[in-house]
Parts: structure tokens; sequence; C-alpha cells
RNA sequence: UGGGGUGUCGCCAAGUGGUUAAGGCACCGGACUUUGACUCCGGCAUCGCAGGUUCGAAUCCUGCCACCCCAGCCA
């Protein structure tokens, strides 16, 4: 697919140039995550960008949990977000924890506080904002600034021995108050959570470097080249440098920033996310609807068509909102190629064909694929009673109708042609089924002297298998779901986003792999539930609609 | 009102002073079709605005305008 061709952005220019001058060898990138929710698509976009860049470039990649905060960390996270970048399809150079280094920052921070660079702050959390000045107004220096070397020495060990309670200390570095740039006035180093058990350090620590600190020296620690991250950080630069500038670094890795990514109909950021699973609007993290990647894949997303959606979208520093157009269009490519075909009905409406024998089942052949014979075939089974979708019917209709017309004939997919000869309603006027009848000698063949226009799908009613369909649309119904001023984002769930039908299937589908990807001929692509096959259920999940023309001509009369 | 960014077709996005201003998605035609799918053919921009430099500018300069980010002991 279009994956193959390789993806130019302003980052792989600037690592070809390094490369070019001799400036690095080899690249080495990284994929940061904090280990406190699940990926999304946004991360896929770093992921794709960073392994693709190592992969590309003959460099390596790692693996690293930014995990500064134990507060809000877990290792449930670790776990998930592992699992997804393997699923991913990228595998890792080394798996690093930022706390693998918590030692080592201590001695990196010691070394400032040598250098005059670092000193620890009394001032209180509400303080340390009052000296911070404004965004126009400069800052005022603490009154702790200038403690001595040994102080500030004695104090910062002793934060460490945990003989100082939560927020009454910090280490801070020693920069500018009047910077323009906010990160530089003298921003926090470390603080202290006494209370805290790390996911990966236990009670080992109690004082808790911060990302600032924490980033740029993992990094370096690792020999990362380039180190990408989203443009938010674009200000905290001078601050990554700042730091690599003052401490014995191995080396001095270079920050990038690409715009996050950005896609209608849903939200992306974590704590939206996270709210959306704890207040019950979704059913967790994995479902369906769900930007995750966990979601994604639920829903029946493969990986090969998130990677392809990320090399689409590109790397820029622009900001702005990818169309859900195109996620789909990347999964249709690839599921086009890739799914079996097979028949359900959605919405069913018996037809008995009144000409053919009571009691007879004929077997008949079907290709999987219509333009792969390697797929092979299989087996469906024609009975005199089957299902047809209601949308496929009507009692009349103009000449652009191409379905099923009383008076009318259109083509059983991959069986005869019927002519509708009866209708039968309920007392209410509701359609309760057809009567039609077919013509034998239209198997594999077209009849003789009239052309068939329409072909609709269709299920035995005695052979084919009952099973729960779940119709997915978008989880929110603006494109800006947290666009608006004075609403919250929670105003403009979707009420429809989930729609469940009982559906009939053609008879292969019943023993359908958990996973499994097939084409719904005329409706989709859908995905047999993973979660609900460990329960032993036969649940189809609609990936995505087939794009579909005639619902645009219809719409538009509408 | 300070600092840092960004503005090329409806949405992404190439373009790095001389190109007819790539490509993808979407959209609009039309062909094909036992999926109104797929595929195929065709259509679809003068580059935020205003000046300036230049033989020549989306690309350089100046001035505007718009939008995004920054005042966590979050990342």
């Amino acid at each position: 697919m279009s994956e193959s061709k390789k993806p130019t952005n302003f980052i792989r220019q600037i690592i070809e140039a390094d490369l070019a001058s001799g400036k690095h060898r080899k690249i080495h990138t990284r994929f940061p995550p904090e280990p406190n929710g699940y990926l999304h698509i946004g991360h896929a976009k770093s992921i794709v960008l960073n392994f693709g860049i190592a992969e590309d470039y003959g460099g390596e990649c790692n693996l690293r949990f930014d995990d500064t905060n134990p507060h809000k960390e877990d290792v449930e996270y670790v776990e998930a977000i592992k699992e997804d970048v393997r699923w991913l399809g990228y595998e890792w150079a080394g798996l690093y924890y930022a706390s693998d280094y918590f030692e080592q920052l201590y001695e990196f921070a010691v070394e400032l506080i040598e250098k005059g660079l670092a000193y620890v702050c009394d001032l209180t959390p509400e303080q340390v904002r009052e000296y911070r000045g404004t965004l126009t107004e400069p800052g005022r220096e603490s009154p702790y600034r200038n403690r001595s070397v040994e102080e500030n020495l004695d104090l910062f060990r002793r934060m460490r021995a945990g003989e100082f309670e939560d927020g009454a200390r910090t280490l801070r570095a020693k920069i500018d108050m009047a910077s323009p740039n906010m990160n530089m006035r003298d921003p926090t180093l470390y603080r202290i959570r006494r209370g805290a058990i790390h996911h990966q350090t236990g009670d080992e620590w109690c004082i808790y470097p911060m990302y600032d600190f924490t980033h740029p020296l993992s990094d370096a620690l690792e020999g990362i080249t380039h180190s990408l991250c989203t443009l938010e950080f674009e200000d905290h630069r001078p601050l990554y440098d700042w730091v690599l500038d003052h401490v014995s670094a191995p080396c001095h890795p270079r920050q990038i920033e690409f715009a996050r990514l950005n896609l209608e109909y849903t939200v992306m950021s974590k704590r939206k996310l996270t709210q959306l699973v704890e207040e019950g609007h979704v059913e967790g993290w994995d479902d369906p609807r769900m930007p995750t990647i966990a979601g994604l894949r639920r829903r029946g997303y493969t990986p090969a068509a998130i990677r392809d959606f990320c090399n689409r979208i590109g790397v820029t520093k622009v900001d702005g909102t990818v169309e859900m157009g195109v996620l789909e269009a990347s999964i249709r490519e690839d599921l086009d190629r890739t799914a079996p075909r097979r028949m359900a009905v959605l919405d069913p409406l018996k037809v008995v064909i009144t000409n053919y024998p009571e009691g007879k089942v004929e077997t008949l052949s079907a290709p999987n694929h219509p333009k792969d014979d390697s797929m092979g075939t299989r087996e469906l089974k024609l009975t005199r009673e089957i299902y047809i979708d209601r949308a496929d019917f009507r009692e009349s209709a103009n000449k652009k109708y191409k379905r099923l017309v009383l008076g009318g004939e259109v083509r059983l997919r991959n069986a005869y042609t019927i002519v509708c000869d009866e209708v039968v309603k309920d007392d209410e006027g509701r359609i309760l089924e057809l009567r039609c009848r077919y013509d034998p000698h239209t198997l594999g063949r077209n009849p003789e002297g009239r052309k068939v226009r329409g072909v609709i799908h269709w299920v035995s009613a005695s052979e084919g298998v009952e099973a729960e369909v779940r119709l997915y649309d978008r989880l929110f119904t603006r494109p800006d779901p947290d666009g608006v001023k004075g609403a919250s984002f929670l105003d403009f769930i979707n009420p429809d986003s989930l729609k469940v039908v009982t559906a009939m299937l053609e008879p292969a589908l019943a023993g359908a792999e958990a996973g499994a990807r097939f084409q719904f001929e005329r409706e989709g692509y859908f995905c047999r539930d993973a979660k609900e096959a460990e329960k032993g259920r036969l649940v189809f999940n609609r990936v995505v609609t087939l794009r579909d023309s005639w619902a645009k001509v219809e719409g538009k009369k509408a």
C-alpha cells in the first residue's frame, strides 16, 4: 500500500543533513510516554515518527517511560503501552524508565548546586507563584536564592533523606527571574513526595525530579540524537539546553518540536479520555469508539492502516485538525485488499421464493474476493426462504433505484435473479414479507433478453446464523467537541454512536476467528469482537462503512 | 501589554528566488461492474493581507492581521 512511499518532512530533512554533515553517524530516537493512561492515535503519530525514522535511517529507537510523577502513574499503563507499541509493529532497541536514572539525576542536581546554579527554596507553592511574576511582568528573586553551596548541599541531602514535609521545599535552578520565558524563571527541579509509592522504585525515593530536568538528561544518558516532542514544549527548549549545558552530560541531543494530532469528531487529551471512561460514557479504554490504540484495535483497525494514516497526515509545525475521512480511507484501502467478502443482512426482511422447492438446500460457491482468486471460495446455502435488507426493497421507485421493486427484478448476489410478485403487510401497513419468483437459468449468467441492473445481498433464513452486530458512528456530534466556549465536550456526545442490531449472517461466518475482519458486501468492513468471542459470543463490530455514493444521491434529495 | 510559534485548494501537505504551485483525503463529472464497493479516466489553488526588492517571489525585506502555546512543587 501507499505505506511504501517514504515520508518526507522537516524533521527527516534535519536528520538527513546531520547524517550528511557527519554530525551524527547513527540516529537515536525515543518514544517517551508517561504511563498515566492509554495510548491514542496521537501517540501513534509520534511512534510512527520516532520508530519510523530509526528504521529508515538505520538507527535505534528506545521506549522510555517518563515516570517522574508517582501520583499519576501505574504499571497497568506501562503494560498496556508496551502492548500497543508492539501491536503497531515496532520493537524498541532499549526499554527504559526515567526512574532508572534517579540516582544519576540526583548527582547531576548536586553538580548544579556545587556550581551555584541550583538552590533549595523554602517558598510555599503559593509564594512561588507570586514571585514568578506574570506574562508581562518580571518575577522577583526568592529570598532563599543566595544560600551557600554548603547549605544547599545539606538541605538537598536532607530533602532526599525525608526530613521535610511535602511542599516544604524544592530544588530550583538559578537562572533568571526576569526572563520573558516563564520556564526560565528559576524552574523547579525537584519536589518532595514522601508518601508516594512509585510503581518502579517503590518507596526508595521521596524526592522526584521534574520533567524539565529529567527529560534532557534521560535523552543524553541514552545517547539520543534527536529528541522529538510536541509544540507545547517549544518554550521549554531553552531550559532543555540550559540543563545540558550546565551539567556534565555525555552528549547534547537536539530537541525538535512538531504539531500534535487533532482529529475531527473526537477528543485526544488524556484528561478527557479518562473522563469518558470514568464517567461511563464509553465502556472502557478499549471501547471501539475511543481514539485509543486499544479502541481502534478492538474496532477492527489494522496496524498497517494506522501506520499508513500517520504517514498520510505528515509531520509539520502547523496546528491543524485532520478529517476522519483520512483515517477511514486508510483502513478501507487496507481492508479492501485483505478482507474476505461475506454476506450479512443487518435489517432482515423475509423473502419467500415461491417457485423454489420447499425443503431444498442448494449449495453455491462464492469467491472470497472478487479480485484475488488466491483467497479461495466459500459455500453459500440457498433456500426457499431468505432474508434481504429492508433498505433493498421499495414498492415503487424511479429508475435510479437499482434494487428490488414490486414487479421488478434484481440479482441475488452470487445466486439467481428474482422478481417480486407480492408484498405481504400487516394491519398497520408494515411490510412483513415479500413473495418472489426466481429464474433458475440465471446462475452465473445473465438472463436473455433483459438486463438486470441491481444486485442485492441475502442470507438463507434457515441456514444463516443470527448474530449481534454493533454499528459504530462518531463519538461526538461536532467536529470540534472541545472547541465551544462555555460548553463541555460532554455536551456533544453523539447519542447514536452505537447502534446494536440482530443480523443474519451467511453460514461461513459462524466460524469466524476472534478479531477476524470481513467485508460484509454492500455494507462495510466488520470485525469479530475479540472480547465477546472469548465468552463464546458471536458479535461483530463495524469498522467502517463502504463508501456510499448512493447515500449521497439520496441525501441530496432530502 | 511580554515571550515562543504557525498561516499554500474544503482537510492534510510538497515547495528552500526561475516548476504549468507535487501528492493524499474529500468533492464534482464519466467508464466499468453479479458489491451504487473496488478500479480506471477527467475536473478541482497563484500561496493570510498590504507594500517593497528583483528581469523574475509562495519562496527575500517591511508593516499589518488571524490563530495556537506559556504564569503546575503535571508531562
